[in-house]
DNA sequence: CGGCATCCTAGCCGATACTG
DNA sequence: CAGTATCGGCTAGGATGCCG
């Protein structure tokens, strides 16, 4: 029983790739346009919904509220709600979405270098 | 003028995002299902088309074209092509490909990692 | 062998309006 | 403030068939 359990986004054949190829077990999580801006916004610590919402302006709130409960339910995220008027709720990295922070910077040392040498052609 | 140049698949909101976070530049070049996969297989070496696809063999043709054409355009992959009958082309990484290995690597760890924190719930 | 063209569908995603 | 609900366009991607 090493079954990898599903993620947000089920689909037969990607749980099937996933198997095959751990890059698209990662990319099912934080792949997508959001989640992983998302994440990297994350990384400086805890933010409001509405922070969020400033700190992306031009996501909109569908996404962001979807993007946020699919990185929730894969356990990236840790949704965190005050019960009281008006509502206060933070999100936050968990533990495995800190440990996703490496992989953002590689990523970012990555594009900055890659996106240069396409520039100059 | 340090515009970043565009990748295979071109928005404007895309172009924004990638200036402001440089995760979803690396996205557009090796997200999506099957682009990571085929990297992947291209690590160990340069292989013909066919061999791509019995090593993957759940992709479509389309998929796997539609994904060497964009890799190329994005110059991740190279593809050399012999005139002769029949044809004989191979796809490899080019340096900007090699430079992604690392990261596949970080990728498959957390990926095993996080799944294995996940089957136990 | 290594593709390209076409049709078709699921679901991503934006826009807009409404709610506790 | 932090969401939900609904409508609809667009396109990624699968199935199938043809070509040099």
């Amino acid at each position: 029983m090493t079954k990898i359990k599903e993620s947000s986004s089920t689909n037969i054949n990607k749980e099937l790739s996933e198997l095959k190829c751990p890059v698209t077990y990662v990319m099912n999580k934080i792949g997508g346009h959001w989640k992983s801006i998302i994440i990297f916004q994350l990384i400086t610590g805890p933010k409001r919904y509405s922070e969020l919402k400033r700190a992306i302006p031009v996501i909109t709130e569908k996404m962001l509220i979807q993007s946020l409960k699919q990185l929730e339910a894969d356990r990236l995220v840790i949704r965190k709600a005050e019960v009281v008027v008006p509502p206060f709720v933070t999100y936050s990295l968990s533990d495995s979405g800190r440990e996703l922070i490496p992989l953002m910077h590689l990523m970012a040392e990555w594009a900055i270098h890659d996106s240069q040498r396409t520039v100059r052609n």
